[in-house]
This record gives C-alpha cells, sequence and structure tokens, in this order.
DNA sequence: GCTTGGAGAATGGTATAACCAATTCTTGCC
DNA sequence: GGCAAGAATTGGTTATACCATTCTCCAAGC
C-alpha cells in the first residue's frame, strides 16, 4: 500500500466550490452589483485560471439557483433581487425527503398565523390596499385566476408582515400547493374562501393582531380539511412515466439496490 | 433581414434545464432511490444524448443544492435526506436581497415562538429529552461550543414540533446568524441565557403552548437588544478583502456601469 | 442628417477528445 | 485464505472547435 496523503481529504477541494465561494465574496464586497454584468466566460476563466468548462460548471450553478441570468450573444448579469432562488432546491427537499402536501400546509399553519399577526401590528397603509386589491381582485376577477389571487393575497400580508425572508420562503412553499389548493376550489362556493379572507383582512385594517392571527389559523384549517377531501376524491394521482428512454437505465443501475456501495 | 424563426423563443431550451428536470422526475417516480447509485457520467451523457459536459454541469449543480453527492473512483449517488439543501441558496438570499441580521432575527421572531407554541402542543417524550439534553450541554458543556448548543435547543424545538420544512429554512438562519450570536454571549454571563431557555424548555414540557410562545419570544427579543449592543460595540466590521486577483477585474467590468447593457 | 443593412466581432451553448487522480475490481502469487 | 500488484472504472479538469444568437459599428442609400 502506498503512503497515505498526509493533508486531511475531508475538505473538499472542487473547483466548482472554489468558484462559487469567489463569486459569494465578490458579491458581499459590493465588487459585483446586482443588474451588473460579469466578463465573458472566456475572460473570467483565465482571470481565475480555470478552463471555461469549469467556470461554466460554476455559473450554471448560479444561474439555476437564480443568481445571474445568461444571455447567448448578450453577456451574464448578476440578477438585481433573488425572486425564485429558493424554488429548485424547495422542490428537491420537498422530493427527496417525500414531504407531503400535508407537512407543507402544517407549515403554513405555523408561520402564516404568525405573519397574520405581525401584519396587523405593522402593514402602511399601502400594504393594507394591496391586500385589499387582492380581495377584490378574487371577489371580481377571472374566475380562473381565483387561486392565483387566493395565493396573492396571503403573499401581501407576509409582504406587510415586512420580513422578506419568511416572504421568500412561503411564496415558494406556496407555489408548490397551488395545484392542490386550485382541487379544493372545487369544493366550495367562490364566497367560502372569500368571506375567510375578509375576516383576515379586516383584523388586519382593524389592527387587531391576536384577530388576525386565529382568523388566519382558522382559514388555514378549513382550507386543510378541504385539501384532505379534495385529495380523497382523487385517489390515485396520474404517474407520468414520460421519460421511456429511462426505464432501461433505471433497471440497471439506478436503483439502490446496485453493486458497488460505499462500505 | 432574415427570416425570424417561427419557434417562439421564450421557453428556455437549456440542456441543463431539461436534464435537471428529468433527474427530478427520475426522483419523483421512484426511479432513483435515496442512497441509489447513478450510471457513470459517460453512461449518463449516452443515454441522454447529450455531451459529458452538458450531463457535468446538470450534476454539479445538483451536487451543490445537496441532491447528490460525487466521489472520484466511486461513483455518484442521490443523497437520502437533504441535510443542506437551502443552504447555498439563502446565503445568496441573504447576500443578494441585502438581508441583515436585523432581518433575520426579525424572521425567527416571527417563527419561533409559534413553533415553540406548536412543540408544546405535540412533542413526544423523545423530543422533550432532546431538548433537555441541549439545554445541559449549555450548563454543563465547554463553553467555546455554548453558542453551537444554544442554536442546537432551538432545533431541537423545531424537531418537537414536527415540520421539516420549518426546520431545514430556519436551520439555514441559524447557521447565518451563529457568528453574530457568539458575539452577544461575552456580554451576559452563560446563566442569563440560560435562564431563559430554561423557562421556555419548562413551558414545552408542561405542555404550555400560550407560556411557550411567551418565552421563546421574550428569549429572542432579549437576544436582539443584545445583538444591536454587540454591533454598536465594534462598530466596523472586519472587510477581508482575500482575493486580491480580483480587484483588477472588479475595477474593469464586473461592476454596473460597464457597457453593452440591456436596453 | 437620419435611417437602414450588413459584415464582423463577441458571447453563451454544446460536443469531442484527452489526460489525471482516486477508487474499486480483478488477478495471480504466496 | 490472504494479500499485493495491476487493470479497469469513475469523477475532475483542461483544451479546442464549432454553432446560433446578439451586439457593435460603419458605410451605403434616402
Amino acid at each position: 500500500m502506498r503512503a497515505v496523503p498526509a493533508r486531511a481529504a475531508s475538505a473538499k477541494d472542487d473547483v466548482t466550490v472554489k468558484l462559487i465561494g469567489i463569486f459569494k465574496k465578490l458579491i458581499a464586497e459590493g465588487a459585483l452589483l446586482p443588474g451588473g454584468r460579469l466578463p465573458a466566460e472566456r475572460e473570467l476563466a483565465e482571470t481565475f485560471g480555470v478552463s471555461r468548462s469549469s467556470l461554466r460548471q460554476a455559473l450554471k450553478v448560479l444561474e439555476i439557483m437564480g443568481v445571474i441570468s445568461q444571455r447567448v450573444g448578450d453577456g451574464t448579469y448578476l440578477n438585481s433581487g433573488a425572486q425564485r432562488i429558493l424554488g429548485e432546491p424547495m422542490e428537491f427537499l420537498i422530493l427527496l425527503d417525500g414531504i407531503s402536501f400535508h407537512e407543507l400546509m402544517e407549515a403554513r399553519l405555523i408561520v402564516e398565523p404568525a405573519l397574520a399577526a405581525r401584519a396587523a401590528d405593522r402593514a402602511s397603509d399601502e400594504d393594507i390596499a394591496d391586500i385589499r386589491r387582492e380581495l377584490i381582485a378574487m371577489q371580481t376577477g377571472d374566475p380562473s385566476r381565483l387561486t392565483a389571487h387566493d395565493l396573492l393575497f396571503h403573499q401581501a400580508i407576509f409582504r406587510a408582515a415586512g420580513n422578506r425572508v419568511c416572504g421568500q420562503m412561503f411564496a415558494v412553499v406556496h407555489r408548490s400547493l397551488e395545484n392542490m389548493i386550485r382541487l379544493t376550489s372545487q369544493l366550495v362556493t367562490p364566497d367560502h374562501t372569500l368571506n375567510l379572507h375578509r375576516r383576515i383582512f379586516e383584523a388586519i385594517r382593524k389592527r387587531k393582531p391576536e384577530d388576525a392571527r386565529r382568523r388566519m389559523e382558522e382559514h388555514l384549517l378549513d382550507a386543510k380539511s378541504l385539501l384532505v377531501r379534495a385529495m380523497k376524491d382523487r385517489e390515485q394521482t396520474d404517474r407520468q412515466t414520460q421519460i421511456a428512454v429511462l426505464s432501461k437505465a433505471s433497471r440497471r443501475g439506478l436503483t439502490a439496490r446496485s453493486g458497488r456501495k460505499r462500505v
């Protein structure tokens, strides 16, 4: 056996990781400003002393996360806001941890009442106008966009609560639940949901935090039970097996029971 | 002018995005099981009809997000749990949106009292034992690991609240705040924090949700004001400018005021 | 002077080939 | 049976070439 290298191999030397770290530092230091344009890939690669392929791996990670945007023939730009930065990761989190819609609704039940109370405490007049706007849109707008406005109503409350961290997080949770929530709208009249929303809104408008918390809790508990009923109705979900080309590979090596497992 | 291609160019045709979508489907369908081993890169590339470089871009994204792990000479494996899946994205979110420690503490203030109340409602005996363990570790353990156990105490409460979504999210928030929280421990005696923790624990143990909520709020408000004091004390943070090689590039083209801006 | 083409440059997207280092598997010797 | 050397496999990295899109810029035409 050859002599074991002395250096600890625990810390990964991955070039991609290093590059991402560099970009992180650049952003933190303000060398890279939102909306700003990065040098060309070929130039960046030379600057960092890596190949273009390696650099592209790092850039791709940043693009998928929503940190940058790349356009052919144009260039690479640092995104101003982090709109959908938690989107992809959250979807994989749901997949990998096998998180059910039930648990997602639970998360809403934990957080959103608290956010509603917060909103009642410190919503500006403008915030309240925003919330009212979504309420009215649900009432008079296109019925097909009812679920969309439902969620926008909730997100307006998040903004009123004045915390972008929570806002970002639950915008993602909402998106993951959107399709399921749409199912529930067939079980009740639009007025049903609307009334519950109105009660939340009134509590916020009247600056009654504890009321807002209770109303929100009430609304989400109702939505949750509706969701359970809706899911029971359709029992089996439609399994898509579009990628036929992969069935072979999956039988061979894609499952857990393949050889060469880690000891 | 040449004839404009008829196909809408709005939907991105990015191969990497497609590949990630494929992997997502494979995981969703169960063709890929946690802990399972994926085929070799060269084989996957051939299966999907893409180059190895393109495939590697997709795999790298998944690896950074924590979905898979790659080991040289061994292979690529699907991770069982999504431990740190929101870590990187959250850090970029904080950077890009310019989220301050203040806002992070606000987020904790919104969510953690609600989680504490939840924990008081439904913690198992085992959960309570876990929380107690962290409390004792703070009391008798290594003083240098006091902050670590402080945060572990909070995360034990998250687990007791029984929601992995919230748990994942705020484990990340905690990590982002860890260094700053450590600063505050110099301003008070260990007993100070310990007592506040004990009161939260007792409320949970005695199954008093509203008490737990209040105690947690009390603790976080205290921590927040300590944090403000600590920050005032050191005023200027040490700016690290490690990547000297980049200062040139940043002066040239990395800032927002470069040419070729989007119209 | 202003608009309008069009050529050429720049840029991101992809594919191919080659080599390296780490790990695992296989083989054959003792 | 155990073990060590070599072969095969696998991810990590680099280099190069080509494509399609977009932008820049200058000259021709009005």
